[in-house]
DNA sequence: CGGCCGATCCACT
DNA sequence: GTGGATCGGCCGA
């Protein structure tokens, strides 16, 4: 079932990116669809948070979608490249969101070989938060898309992930946000139960 | 308005 | 394991 408004209003984003893990993303494109169970998020926990966009409340068209109530997605362009795709939480002006960064690919696997121009399914399609976005065709003009529409969403399917099977370390590439950058806000599903998901699926 | 740089990825060596 | 690609956002002037 898809994931309903008050998952995302949830006011604690590092419960969010935790509780993440295993949910699918889906994308609807031109009658395309593609989905992926999530491997690996950030949590980035607004004004507090010095790696944030949102930092201190900065308030710029970027950033604006942000601040919108949990449920949108926040898409922006890293690098002149990539758009990296984020699930918007809590409530209205409170800009806190989780950064995707990785899927596992369980849906529309033609569409996605097609959009990374693979011929073959190898592990690593949509193992960083610029090639999921280009595998699930998620350009950074769908920011401030509703997740609970019918174009970009994430479901539940009872997929449990223990905490066993969690790694939790500090996020990636945010140096400059000094003592926030060793916040332990990086939540990754080991390989070895990616492998066991993937068993599954066969 | 100009310049710097980033929540990255890939082709090379 | 390293450097180049590539461009919008942000800040300072």
């Amino acid at each position: 079932m898809k994931l309903t408004r008050a998952f995302y209003l949830n006011t604690d984003v590092v419960e969010v990116a935790r509780s993440l893990l295993g949910k699918y993303l889906y994308t609807n494109m031109n009658a395309c669809i593609t989905a992926g169970v999530i491997t690996e998020t950030e949590a980035y926990n607004g004004r507090e948070d010095k790696a944030c966009h949102a930092y201190g409340g900065r308030l710029t068209e970027r950033t604006r979608v942000m601040f919108q109530q949990g449920g949108t997605a926040y898409v922006y362009l890293c690098y002149g490249i990539h758009s990296l795709f984020n699930v918007v939480t809590n409530t209205e002006n409170n800009p806190q969101a989780v950064l995707i960064r990785g899927v596992y690919p369980v849906l529309g696997l033609e569409t996605i070989l097609k959009r990374v121009k693979k011929d073959r399914l190898s592990g690593s399609l949509t193992d960083g938060p610029g090639k999921l976005s280009k595998a699930l065709g998620i350009h950074y003009t769908h920011s401030g898309l509703n997740l609970l529409g019918d174009q970009i969403w994430i479901e539940d399917k009872n997929l449990i992930i223990q905490d066993d099977d969690v790694l939790i370390t500090s996020r990636i590439g945010v140096d400059y946000a000094e003592e926030d950058a060793a916040l332990p806000y990086r939540f990754m599903v080991k390989d070895t139960k990616v492998q066991d998901i993937k068993k599954a699926l066969l």
